[in-house]
Order: structure tokens, then sequence, then C-alpha cells
DNA sequence: TGTACATCAGTGAACGCGCGTTCACTGATGTAC
DNA sequence: TGTACATCAGTGAACGCGCGTTCACTGATGTAC
């Protein structure tokens, strides 16, 4: 196959090496996105510490040798990986939404946050609950791009209870959609955490009926004493 | 000093064997207590993973060979550690309410744990918020140990709201503080992660005043629709 | 188009290092008589 | 009380291992002419 591909190419060469080139580009590119991946998981699985380049490289169906073709270090891995993370996360929440109906929305955001599956598929799961206390301990770049993943939740919850009272300022708005995606991150955190299967659950669901009721009650534009 | 110790010992050896003996095992628990307090506050510091034994027994005065003669292993260390965190935690959070009328109770308990001094010394924080993604990936015993302090400071904030109305289920009457635990780990999380200084302080400050004024409400008896 | 050379992604051995754990040894303390 | 022996907390060297990182090498691909 890839003397099949090579010939194509051979044939190509003088015309197109702009696109021969590109090629090649994307070639490395997915490779490099191939381990970004593989890290975004295995990281969210064992912890960031805990996971050796090694078995990334592995994971990624290549040897160690070759990592750093690709990268400077580790910790740029990890600030590249965390974002891939937190994107796939958001993608998760935004087609969960789609084709419910904006009154649904809220609900079903939270239903699939704080969902016993996404508390134990962790590998997949949120990169601020499954990784949290290494991020606080993580380089700038890092952090940076679990802060603008946050924002993006914050911006999401905020978005369903957007019927606020337009005198309030946008500050004032964002309030109980900031509060609300720590209180998710610290429930799916703590439901992790907790030994009593009944303790856990109860975890998930009372932060789920909380936040509804407490950014519904914002979307019918009641005011707090 | 250890010699005229030990011609103390030499006189009372034969009438006292009981507390001899007694005496030798306190000095002995004394260092292994020395060694899990260097553990809680080391772990918290820099996440249990990436601190290593060695750095530990050094941080509590000895060298690393000893570490066997008191523990099986690093697990059982890490288990004993996240139980003195967790135990000093409450007692700072039990200390900074005594003395307040038990009206401002609950706001001096949110501005203890919702602080920024609280967010930036992390060696002595709250290790749920310290080390909680590592805790998920924790042993048996030390995430029961983790369950018995996030129960604690869940039964911290339902005291809080004793108030309730009586025909209200105990564990109804739990429900709002166990999600204002979760959110107050998971603000104090999130507030460290986070690159902007002022969206952290926001992250505390709006945390604070939400749990706030909705454990405020239940207290007032308003029932939710 | 074919040929000679350059590039560079990927391999696998090796680097020094620190990890958790083990062990022979020490010396102070406790015990027995 | 004094003496001989046992215990055991603590020391520091050593164990095998996996870590992040480096490097000489390979071979497929791309480039130049």
């Amino acid at each position: 196959m890839s003397t099949a591909i090579r010939q194509v190419r051979g044939r190509r060469e003088v015309n197109v090496k702009a696109v021969t080139m590109r090629k090649s580009k994307q070639e490395t590119a997915r490779t490099r996105k191939r381990i970004v991946d593989a890290a975004a998981t295995e990281f969210r699985r064992r912890g960031i510490v805990a996971t050796g380049l090694a078995d990334l490289m592995s994971a990624a169906g290549l040897t160690h040798g070759g990592f750093y073709r690709h990268f400077d270090s580790k910790d740029e891995l990890v600030a590249e990986a965390c974002a891939v993370a937190m994107a796939s996360t958001g993608e998760t929440l935004a087609s969960a939404t789609r084709g419910t109906t904006k009154r649904q929305r809220l609900r079903t955001l939270l239903a699939t946050y704080l969902s016993t599956s996404h508390r134990d598929k962790r590998h997949g799961a949120c990169a601020l609950a499954a990784l949290g206390s290494e991020l606080a301990r993580a380089d700038k770049q890092t952090r940076a791009a679990a802060t603008r993943g946050f924002l993006e939740l914050v911006q999401l919850l905020a978005d369903q209870s957007d019927e606020l009272p337009s005198e309030l300022a946008p500050e004032e708005a964002n309030k109980g959609a900031l509060v609300a995606a720590s209180t998710m991150i610290g429930s799916l955190l703590m439901s992790r955490i907790v030994t009593d299967r009944k303790l856990s659950e109860a975890i998930l669901r009372n932060a789920e009926d909380l936040i509804a009721s407490s950014l519904g009650e914002l979307k019918s534009g009641a005011v707090r004493p």
C-alpha cells in the first residue's frame, strides 16, 4: 500500500509539489494527533504523573523513541492533551443537547454530565474532574487550556439561562452558571471518590436537581433577597 | 537527654514494666505520627504520586530506610495521611466557627473554606480539593477515609440548616448540604486551576454567596417548587 | 522520466535518575536473672 | 543493683524497575537535476 501511494506521488511531484508536501505534513500531523488523543485518554484514565510516555506511545501504536519528533517535552503534550480532552467534553455535551427543545436543554446537559456512565467512563470524561488536582499543579499552558474549557462549560450553562432580566450585568448573569459548573465538577469528582454506591448516586442526583431548580429559578426571573 | 531518660527508666523497670513499655511505644508512635503528618503536608503540596518516600522521610527528619518499620507500603501511609488531612480540615473549620453565634456560623464556615488563603496554602488545605483526582484512583482504604471526611463536612453544613421543617426526611434535609459540600470542593479546585486571578476570586466569592443564600433559604423554611 | 541525494518519522538501545522496597548492620533501650 | 542477652527503631547501601530524554541508525518519502 505504501508503495502504491509513493508511485502516485511520484507522478504528481513536478506539477503539485505544494499538495504533495501538504499531504506529507498531514500524515505527520495525523500521527501527532494520534499521540495527543491517546494521551487525552490515558491521562484521564490513570492520571498525568502516573502515565509514562512509553505507555502512551504504545497506546498510539508507536515506540517511545519517536516521541520527541513531535513534542519538546511531556509538559507540552500534557497541555495539548488537556485542550483536546476539554474540547471533546464540550462536543459531547453540545451534541447531547442538539435536537432537544430549548426548555429541555439544561436538564439534558445536567443529566449527561452528572450521569453514572460519565462517572464510570473516566477515560472519556471531563478532564477537570478526572485530572483536577493535577491540573492545579500543572504549568501555565495546561492551566490556560483547562481555563478555556471551564469557561466554555460556564458559557454553555449561561446560555440556558439567557432569559434573565436584561438589567442584570452580564457578569451577574454568569454568576449562577459559574457556581453551577463548579458544582458539577465537584459532584462528579466526589461521586468517584466516595466508597458508598448509594451516596455516590445521591451526590449526582442531588446536584442535578438543585442546579436545575436554581438555574430554572433564574430563568423565570426570580430575584434572590 | 536520652541518657537521663534511660536512668529514670532503669530505676523504675522492676515495678512498672507496663508503664516503661508504654512509654517506649509512645515514642515510636510519635515518630510514626511525624511521618504521617509530613505525608499529609507533602502529599497535599506536591501530589501523592509525585511525592517520593525519601522526600517524605527527610521531611520528617529521618532517612528513607526506616519507613518500613512503621508501614507495610506507601498505600498504607496514603490512607492514614488522607485521614489526618481530612481531620485537620474539620478541626480548622470547627475552630473557625467556635465562638461565633449560630447565625454567623454558616457564613464563617464558607468564608474560611472559600478564602484565598485556603486556596493558596495548599499544604494545609482540604485534601478533597488538593488531591481529589488522585483520591478517585486510590485504594479502598484511602477512599473510605476521604468519604468519612466528606461526610463530616456535609454534616457540618447540615448542622447550619437544622431549623428545617421537621416533616422533611433527614435524607432530604442533607440534600442541600451534600450539594453545598460538592460546590465548595469544586470551587476551591477550580479557583486553583484557573489562570485568571479575577476569575479565581469570582469563583470563590460567587460560590460563597450562592451557598449562603441557598442554605439560608432552607433555614427559613422556604420550599422550592 | 530516472537517478542521486537530502530529509525526517520512527526504531530501539542507552543515558542518568529517582522510585518503592529490601537488607545487613548499629546502637540505644528493654528484659531476665 | 549489675550483667548478659534480646529487641527493634533507624541508617545507608543496594535491589530491580520505569521514568523522561537522547542518540545513532533505518528506510521510506520528498527534492534536485
